[in-house]
Parts: C-alpha cells; structure tokens; sequence
RNA sequence: GGGCGGGUAGCUCAGCGGUAGAGCGCUAGCCUUACACGCUGGUGGCCGCAGGUUCGAAUCCUGUCCCGCCUACCA
C-alpha cells in the first residue's frame, strides 16, 4: 500500500518551522479508511483476539459536542491501541433515533412552515422526519471522523434501521411471551409538552420556588365547622376524593369518617385517617387526598378504596370532571380556582415554599402524574442477573465506586414503563381486535386475531421507548436475533462499553439486562464511566451561559466575530457574550483534533468534571509542535534529506544515512546515552500500557510526556548533538559509535511515535510516514505493533542520574550568578568514588556541551582552589571558578540562602533519628535510607561553609 | 431526608502511611547546531478545621465546616 503522494517516506518534503495541523489533518484519514484499517473481521473461530467497542450511538438531531469528543477520544485510544496490540479490532459506529428529541425538532419546523403533525397524518410525519434524518443524520459521523476516530463505517447501524427493528420486535415478543412485559393502567409522568408518556428517569426535578396554598372544606350537615388543607397545586382539589389526618391527631379526632362538601362539584368527600401519608408536624395536619393526580395519593387512594377522579386532559386541560373550570388550561385554572375559593372566603393563608417540580427534559414543560393505560417491563426478573454478573466480576465497572450505584439502582427498581405516545420510533407490535377484544402480540404485522382470527384489528398507535431499543444494540449491531451471525459470534460479548456516568442506568444497566437476558452472557467486560465535561471553571457547559467550546472551533480554529456570533445565536445573554469576548479575545486558533485529543486524554477518570480549557488544549498543540520539531531535527541526523530545507544543507552539515540493517537488528546500545534512553523507554512503555489496562489514560499520557519532553528532547537529544552532528572543530567521533547511536535515535524515535498514535494520530503518521524504520514495518502506523516494554538497564539509569546531577548542578550556580549563556567556566568536578570518576571522564563531551563548560577537571575530593564555588550533586562535589565572573556579595547571599534551606531538612532529619521509636520500629530500609539522607546533608553543609572561604578569594 | 464525590502551590488537578508533585501561571536570564508553540535556572503549599490511631499521617479512623452531584412523595 502507497501513502498518499505528499507524505511519501524518505521523499524530500521539507518540515515547516511550526507544526501547522491544518496542513496535516484530514489528509490522512481517507486514506486510511481507503486501506480498510479499520476494519474488523468476522472471525467465528476467534483466530485471533476479538476486541471490540460498541459506540454509545449519539443522536441523530445531534452534531457534535466536547461530551462526543470525550468518547470519541477514549474509545479511540483503546482501538488504536488494540489494533496495533495485533487484536482482531472492532470500533462500530452508529446513531440513535432519539424519539423524543428528534420529534420535536421536526415538530418545531413544522410550525414553522404553519401545519403540525396532525394534520400532517403519521404517515406523512413519518416520512418528514425520515427525509430530516437523511440530511442532518451524518453530520456527526462526519465530525467523528475529523477527530480521527478509527470506526469500521461498513457496520454503520442506526436504530431505525430494518434490521435493528426486527431485533426489537423479536425482543419485544420474547419478553411478553414470558411475561415480562405486560400492560397495566397506572399513574404516569405525562410530558403535556411532547404529549407523551415518561419514565421516572425522563423527568428532571429541580427546587423551584413555590407556594403553599391553605383552604378550607367546609364539613358537610356541621354549620362553620371546617377543615384546613394545604396544597402546591390548588387545581388538582377538583379532583380531590378525600382529607386525610393522621389518625392520632387530637386535633382532628372528632372529623375522622365526617364528609365534606366539595365547594365546586357535586361530591361529599370523606375525612379518612392514614398515617403513611399524613406527617401532623406538616401544614395543618390535614392533606387532601387527589388520588387520579398525584403519587402519593394514588396509593392512598388504593389503600382506602376512594375513587379516582381524573380532571385533566392530556393536552393540560380541564375536563368535564372540572365541573365550572372545564376546558381550562392548567395553570389558569390553578389561578382561577383560587380567585374562586378567595370569593366564597375559603382561602387560610399562603406561604412561599420551596418544592421540587418534575420537568420534561425534552420539553421543559411541568410534568403531571396521569392516570392511563401502559406497556411495562417487569424489571426485577431481568435486574437479577444483572446485579450477580457486576457482583461476580464478569463485568467490571471503572471506576469503580459507580458499582455501588449500580447496585444501588438494580436492587430498587421500578418496572420501566416503555410505550410513548410518539409516532417517531418502534410501532409496538400489538394489535387489538375490535370483537373480542384480545391482544395479538406479533413479530410479523398481524393481519387478523389470533383467537377470533377476526380482521377487526388495530394495531397500537404508541412506540417504544428509544432506549428499549439502545438496551439491544451491543447485540443487535452485530446481527442478533440471527444467533449465528458471524459477527455477533465474532465480537460478542464486547470488550469495553465507554459512555459518561449519566445514563448508567438509562442506557448501561438496560443493556446488561437485555444482553444477559437474550445473549445468556454480558453485553461487555468493562464498563468504563467518563466525567461530564465543563467549561474551565467547572460550570456545565450551556448555550446560554455561552461557556460552550465547540470542539471544530478548536480543531480548526474560529476568528473572534464568527465565534461571538455563534454563541449569539445560542441564545447566550449579553454578559455572557461579554466573557466570551474577554476568553477569547483573538477568537481561537487551530489547534487540530490531535491536541485536543491528547488534552482530553489527560484528565483522571475519577473526575466527575472534566473542566476543558483553551489553555489546556493549547499545551496539547504544543506537544504535537514538539514532536513535529524533534522528528524534523532527527531525520537529517538519520540521512534523510531535505527535512529542514535547502538551505541547511549547503551549509555542508552532510550526514551519513542509517543503513537499513541497522534498522532491521539494530546493534547493541554502547553509550550511555544510548542505554538510558532505551531503558526509559522500556519503562515507558510500559507505564502507558499500565496506564491503559488500568483505565488511567491520564498516567499514560502523563509518562509518554515525561519521557518525550523531558528525556528524550531534554536530554538524549543534546547528548546526540555533538555525536551526529559535531561542530566543526569538535572532536571527531568513532564512526562506529555513530553508527549505533543513529540506529538508537531511529528506534526510540519510531517506538515514541508508535506509543502515541492512540492518542495523536495525525501528527504521528504524518511523522512516522518520514522516519526511516525496519523493513517488516506496515504501510501504516495504524497497523505498525505497538511496543511492548524491553529490559531495564539500572546501571545506565543510576549512571545518567549522576551525569544529571552534575551539569544540574554546574547551571544552578551558572545563573544564581548571572554568568552569560556564552561564557564558558572552568569547573572541577571531584569525587573519591574512582568508578563516577571514569563516568564523568567517559562523558566529559557531554559535560563540556551542555553545561558549556571549558576547562574540566575531574578529580579527587578534597582541596578547593580559590576562587571556586562549591555545590553538591549526590558523591560528586561541584567547583566553578568564579572568580573575574561574579562579585563576592552574590556568591554570600547564595550560600547564606542554601545554608538555610538544607538547615531546615538536616534539623528534621536528625530529630527522626534520634528518636529510638523510630530507628527501633521503623524498616531497617527506612531507617537506612533516612541516614543515607542525612550523612547527604551533612556533606552538603560541610562543602558550603567551605565555600564560605570563597568569599574572601573573590574580593581579593 | 438519604447516598456519593470533593476541599493539596495563584489556577486546574495528580498523589492516598515513609524526604510535598504536574500542567498552566509567576519570575530571572537566554533567538545556545530542531522547536520562543522554545531553552536554562528559580519562586511558590501549617495538603479545609479539630481530635484520635501510628515510631511516622496530605495519606487511616472519628467529629466538624464548606462546595458540588445524584436521589427522595413532605401535602
């Protein structure tokens, strides 16, 4: 396979300054696909590793938000990572019908255009919304897409598809044959905004402010005696069939089994006693009892048999039960009956009050407790499972204190009421037959009853509720209820399920219990729970507080007006708009979907909030431009031409080429930089695939950085400078370890780059395509094996520690005395320890360049010429000659301030130690260690206090 | 009302029983053979508060005060 013409490896194609995404991006990813990388392949026999994620289908209604882009970025990682691991790879894609919200978007535009559904007719609704679907239901794949997500777009389901609707029907058809679900009528969350029925999790209840409303019944044949009750909601007393009191509440003894005379409907309600419902510390004591309108109620009304008087029409109107208030809308009727009560000198009393009100989360409107008839899944028999496979282990859930919710949610659940009175979605499919009245349930459409055979039969007008169909879709993506489809037999059950903590139950325990229910075995080995993403301060992001970070705005950047303009039309306040301008006063730069995924990848999964900032993303880019800068700076050192331009080239710095056998088997680490770089880097690698196992992208990312900025570039890199591309003048270098230390800087180069594609694909490919590399690699690094961790090399590690230490410590007292970057200073570097001595002098070109150090001494302890500076670096003690540099009160005030701060730990230190509890009970490793540390300290005082003789030297 | 999570450097957060860490910020100096989206050095913390366990506690326990989130029928 041919990369696409541009990024030809080897070819001359000069690198820019600055890594510029926009130049890179996008070029790569139909290449890929056009390779079919991506692709899983149907393996019945399981030859190789299945590994497989099923995505957590976002919305058609929806593009692209940062919540996407979280998931997009953690389930990517993990395929690219499997996929290069060798695994037979699987990332399938898909979206979700979303009855609801898709409804009333297309609901919106019709009212727009001055019709409605209704008149409309279902059919034609239905088609409009297919239409809608086919124009906007890709934009978020597409999004997808820019963030590189390595999904196999072959296996592309959406919900409403034909083949996931026969999986619905079937499971619909197996649960009711078994008798899980059944009908049944009860009080429901009724949305009189999407005129559809909710479930429990669909409804939002938030504290608003309120008012306790207090009137009184008048007690029926008792002139003036009456009864106080108070009330959130005044409307629903037309509905009331009865006053409750607690039965040993002497104030209302005397009442109990008295009735009442209604003041607007012909009724006499009786006062009852209950002492689940009535708390006499409460109100008056008294509670009218409105069983057909109000949970509570309802099981009030239930254990005393009242009758249930429904007042209201599902459009939030009265009915004929409203007697003089019939036909009005809710809220006026609610003033209404109070002007009414007011009038006949009923009203007690109001008070403000705080109460929680169900809202619609679709359509924000007041939701109303109903009584109807609906289709329920029994949910405990399938809940059972479920809770054993997470208590058993088969399923793991990251983090992991959500098992305890989980658990929590599973033991408490309530049948889940799954019919909706939409027309967007699963018709369900059952038919009622108009002459004896029986139910067919059918996976096929019924055409005639199935007892009467009669063909009076209707089917039901409602559909499933969106996520009856979501709870299938790990299996019947993969081909279920076709029990043998390869796919399904292939993937199932899936490795991991990536989705945000806030449809644990909505979405994930569903799936468990239709998975195990249907599969016989768990839908997913791990189920992993991201935060929710906000703005930086860790305010929810939303479009009218205009916080909100359009992940393309970041990917490919925005100019200050379009962006203010945008968060306009969010509906975003005017302060808001102001802060927008004051965030982002240039508007936001490009900073390409690769920093933004390395950004998203470095929060811990344990934050609930994930608080995404520009600044944060921003230092993303700058890795990407750092790694574009280090590959561009290696590939001439590796005899690859034209990296950095013409014009370095003529300036005669000619390279030998790395040889391909060098590439192939590369020769054995020599150097010790060479050694510490290949031991960091097997301690690297394997960090990152700790990090991965354990769900701790963030210490993935946090190692892969370290070892890239802070030894790779920091280090290995200037240590290489003087090997590969010595000065003029320099001394010259055995060709044989140049030889090796090239072959050295290609392999950590090209494992660096293979550790980071899951994270930052683009840049890595684009670099990875540049960089020669043995020849059994693939034409791409999506494909190129991901590197597992080689040996150790303690020696070289400890070794460059001391290297370390020691040019630390000779640029400490470098600036602390302001000698000029470009001034060259003599140090003595001395130690007793003969072996640090033969490292020092093996590295003494490495001391010399990056410490700019001329002459250098390396000798042993004891003596301090005048003029010298003294530091220490662990055994080794550090001399500058100051002297003619620096003036002598400096030099005072740097020992005074260290004397000072080594004081302080030497104080500490040596209180520990002579406290016998402590050397006594303390490990003997402690205890040694904490000596060590001290005779350390010790050493460091001694040399200062010597260095305090410097000071005379320097005046003199 | 219940449950959960959190309070560590100016900011955002790691660490969760043995010398206080990162990124960003701040600061001094540098355009040093790639990178100023950079380099070198530095500054900065009674680890919310009070007790207890321990030789030793940011880390474990108890209490307490704040701040979030979820959940619940106070009419």
């Amino acid at each position: 396979m041919t990369a696409p013409e541009t990024n030809q490896p080897h070819k001359t194609h000069e690198l820019a300054k600055t890594y510029d995404p926009r130049d890179v991006e996008g070029r790569w990813y139909p290449w890929w696909v056009e390779q079919g990388l991506f692709e899983g392949k149907d393996d019945p026999a399981r030859s190789r590793e299945p590994f497989c994620i099923v995505i957590p289908p976002p919305n058609v209604t929806g593009s692209l938000h940062c919540g996407h882009a979280l998931f997009a970025t953690i389930q990517d990682v993990y395929t690219r990572q499997a996929r290069m691991a060798g695994k037979n790879t699987l990332w399938l894609p898909g979206v979700d019908h979303a009855g609801i919200a898709t409804q009333v978007v297309v609901e919106r535009l019709l009212k727009r255009e001055g019709t409605d559904r209704h008149a409309l007719g279902r059919e034609k609704f239905l088609e409009r919304v297919w239409k809608w679907k086919e124009q906007s239901g890709g934009t978020i794949d597409d999004q997808l897409k820019v963030l590189g997500s390595s999904c196999d777009w072959r296996r592309h389901r959406f919900t409403m598809d034909p083949h996931m609707s026969r999986a619905v029907r079937e499971a619909f058809v197996r649960l009711y044959q078994e008798g899980l679900i059944y009908r049944a009528e009860r009080l429901v969350n009724w949305s009189v905004g999407g005129q559809t029925v909710l479930s429990d999790l669909e409804v939002d209840s938030n504290e608003e402010d309120g008012e306790l409303f207090e009137f009184a019944y008048e007690v029926a044949d008792a002139m003036g005696e009456s009864i106080v009750v108070a009330t959130t909601r005044p409307e629903t007393m037309l509905g009331d069939t009865a006053v409750a009191v607690h039965p040993d509440d002497p104030r209302y003894q005397h009442l109990i089994g008295r009735q009442l005379k209604h003041p607007f409907v012909d009724r006499r309600i009786p006062v009852i006693a209950d002492s689940i419902l009535v708390d006499p510390k409460f109100g008056t004591g008294a509670v009218k009892v409105t069983p057909a309108h109000d949970f509570n109620d309802f099981a009030t009304g239930k254990r005393h048999q009242l009758p249930m008087v429904n007042i209201m029409n599902k459009d939030g109107t009265l009915n004929d039960n409203a007697g003089e208030f019939r036909g009005m809308e809710r809220f006026a009727a609610r003033k209404a009956v109070k002007r009414r009560l007011e009038e006949l000198g009923f009203v007690k009393g109001s008070k403000k009050h705080r109460l929680a009100v169900p809202r619609c989360q679709r359509t924000n409107t007041v939701v109303e407790p109903l009584l109807s008839e609906q289709w329920y899944v029994k949910a405990d028999v399938l809940a059972k499972p479920a809770i054993e496979a997470v208590q058993s282990g088969k399923t793991v859930i990251v983090p992991e204190e959500w098992t305890k919710t989980y658990m929590h949610w599973m033991t408490n659940i309530q049948d889940w009421c799954i019919s909706r009175q939409l027309w967007w979605g699963h018709q369900i499919p059952a038919w009622y037959c108009g002459d004896c009245r029986h139910v067919t349930v059918s996976r096929d459409d019924a055409k005639a009853c199935e007892v009467c055979k009669s063909t009076n039969i209707v089917q039901d007008d409602d559909v499933l509720d969106t996520w009856f169909s979501s709870g299938l879709w790990p299996f019947a993506t993969l081909g279920w209820p076709d029990e043998n489809a390869p796919a399904l037999k292939t993937f199932y059950p899936t490795t991991i399920m990536e989705t945000g903590f806030d449809i644990l139950f909505f979405w994930v325990a569903r799936m468990m219990m239709m998975g195990i229910h249907f599969m016989g075995d768990v839908p997913f080995r791990k189920i992993y729970l991201h935060g929710m993403v906000t703005d930086e301060k860790g305010d929810k992001m939303s479009k009218v507080k205009g916080n909100v970070i359009d992940p393309l705005d970041v990917v490919y950047g925005i100019e200050l007006e379009p962006l203010v303009s945008k968060i306009k039309d969010g509906g975003a306040t005017d302060a808001a708009l102001k802060t927008a301008r004051n965030t982002y006063p240039e508007g936001i730069p490009a900073y390409g979907a690769d920093a933004l995924r390395w950004t998203l990848s470095t929060y811990p999964p344990q934050q609930r909030k994930i608080p995404l900032s520009i600044k944060r993303i921003e230092g993303g880019r700058f890795l990407c431009n750092k790694l574009w800068n280090a590959t561009r700076f290696a590939l001439p050192m590796l005899g690859v031409v034209g990296a950095r331009g013409v014009a370095h080239e003529s300036e005669g710095n000619e390279h030998d080429k790395i040889a391909q056998a060098d590439l192939d088997a590369p020769p054995a680490p020599q150097t010790l930089a060479d050694r510490w770089i290949l031991s960091r880097l097997s301690a690297t690698a394997a960090a990152v695939q700790q990090g991965i196992d354990e769900f701790r992208l963030d210490d993935s990312t946090s190692a892969l950085y370290r070892f890239f900025w802070n030894e790779l570039c920091d280090w290995y890199l200037e240590l290489v400078k003087p090997v590969l591309s010595p000065r003029e003048g320099a001394p010259k270098v055995d060709a044989d370890a140049a030889r090796v230390t090239r072959a050295t800087l290609a392999r950590s180069l090209e494992a660096t780059l293979r550790l980071m594609h899951p994270f930052i694909p683009f840049v890595s490919e684009e670099l990875w395509q540049k960089l020669p590399k043995p020849s059994d690699r693939p034409g791409s690094i999506v494909t190129a094996p991901w590197p597992t961790p080689g040996a150790r090399d303690e020696a070289a590690e400890r070794d460059m520690a001391a290297l370390q230490g020691a040019i630390g410590a000779v640029r400490t007292i470098r600036t602390e005395h302001e000698i000029s970057p470009a001034a060259s200073v003599h140090v003595r570097l001395c130690t007793d320890n003969a072996e640090l001595r033969a490292l020092l002098q093996r590295e003494e070109i490495a001391i010399r360049t990056l410490a700019k150090v001329d002459p250098l001494e390396i000798v042993g302890s004891g003596t301090r010429p005048a003029g010298f500076a003294t530091s220490s670096a662990g055994e080794i003690e550090v001399q500058v000659l100051l002297k003619g540099l620096v003036d002598a009160a400096h030099e005072t005030a740097r020992i005074e301030r260290e004397l000072k701060r080594i004081d302080k730990d030497l104080q500490g230190m040596e209180k520990k130690l002579s406290q016998p509890a402590f050397t006594e009970k303390a490990p003997p490793e402690v205890v040694a260690e904490a000596r060590a540390r001290l005779d350390e300290l010790k050493t460091a005082r001694a040399r200062l206090e010597a260095g305090r003789g410097l000071i005379d030297e320097l005046k003199g």
